[in-house]
DNA sequence: GTCATCATGTAAGCCGTTACATGATTGC
DNA sequence: GCAATCATGTAACGGCTTACATGATGAC
């Protein structure tokens, strides 16, 4: 789910880290971001694979002036800093604020292949299809309806489930359970009427490959 | 999340392992009902801390005639066999089916206790609440208007986050964005409203000290 | 005789979290 | 000079899943 939602706002744009988050939590909601913590790993792990590279390293040049290490810490310390200063002051593209380098990370080809690959898998998990819907526009037509029909079957079967359930059960529920059900079953009709809507839009958009 | 469902199913009645989960199903459905994997494991740990206890062990009385070990392991797996045959033929409330032992479970006060202060506690997860709501009925009513409340807020806060986030943003959102965002917001207006509901019938339920 | 269902458990692993370590810059 | 925000990372841990091991019993 990660990196579906990384490899999806990194086609969008180039960006570091810390601003990846920041969308998550606009797109998402803070709740359902990642933290900082899953975050940053999955982006190295990206890289490696080579899904993601950076654009903007701190290259931080083979050390201007080596600075031979005195053996003290503290000055070890100094020179770091200063290596730092060094690497913002030559830094030509980085806005004024900002603490820490940052490290910008754009999509590679294979990773637009990935994210594709991404979204037209089967979602797994509930959060995951609405990843795949905030994403969907990297995806062929077709594949978008495929998507959505995919959802629109596993809902159904879930209502269908629920309705052998209660015909089993004498519906000798308390009124807490009751109310439970009843607001999940709504729930899940509107889902289905909300894809019902999409699909017909979808459909409405591409008339394709219906001239024999 | 699996202490407060397994401590819930069990102040209903006694239960094995194997039932609790086919109960999950029914109550929350497949996809949301923890595997066995993690079902046992749980069971084990809540009987250690004393919240529930094992009501119909397979006791396995000292080893009806000790079987002196031969060495040999065939001798060993057979002996094992004989033993588990005599456990059965002397279970007196077994129903007729089923194939191994089963270990049937209790809740003890000290884990009706421990289920009501899980009932009680912020839900930090969405299907936790839902699982809060399931099991509610043993809370006291004005702390179950607490956990309504609470969860209300919850729910008018992230539409109020969200409505930020759509202020700030100049709408810049692509179809599927924007039909994703707006269906999210008709179903945390829709959960406020049935929250609503529950606290209107929680309310004129319960008109507490209202007499001066 | 073999398949589905009942029944209990263990082990490995995934995916995420919190807490910690580190530090620059801006605004009050 | 202090807090907030920006910025990147690591380490420990949690909770759940899958896959595996084991086996009885009834139905077909």
């Amino acid at each position: 789910m990660l990196h579906l939602a990384v490899l999806g706002l990194l086609a969008d744009a180039d960006r570091h880290g810390y601003e990846l988050r920041k969308q998550l939590i606009e797109l998402f909601g803070a709740r359902r971001a990642m933290s900082f913590g899953s975050l940053y790993p999955a982006l190295a792990r990206l890289e490696q694979a080579g899904l993601v590279k950076a654009v903007t390293a701190s290259v931080a040049r083979p050390a201007p002036a080596p600075v031979p290490s005195s053996g003290s810490l503290a000055g070890e310390l100094a020179a770091l800093r200063a290596r730092r200063t060094a690497a913002k002051a030559t830094a030509g593209e980085r806005s004024s604020r900002g603490g820490r380098e940052r490290k910008v990370y754009g999509i590679t080809d294979a990773g637009r292949a990935r994210l594709v690959a991404l979204l037209d898998e089967p979602a797994g998990d509930d959060r995951t299809f609405g990843v795949q819907v905030a994403f969907c526009r990297h995806l062929e037509p077709d594949r978008r309806v495929v998507l959505f029909e995919r959802r629109r079957a596993e809902l159904t079967e879930r209502l269908a489930e629920r309705a052998r359930a209660d015909h089993a059960r004498g519906s000798r529920l308390d009124h807490y359970r009751r109310a439970l059900r009843d607001h999940d079953t709504r729930a899940l009709t509107n889902d289905l009427h909300w894809l019902d809507e999409l699909l017909e839009l979808e459909r409405a958009t591409i008339p394709q490959e219906d001239t024999p």
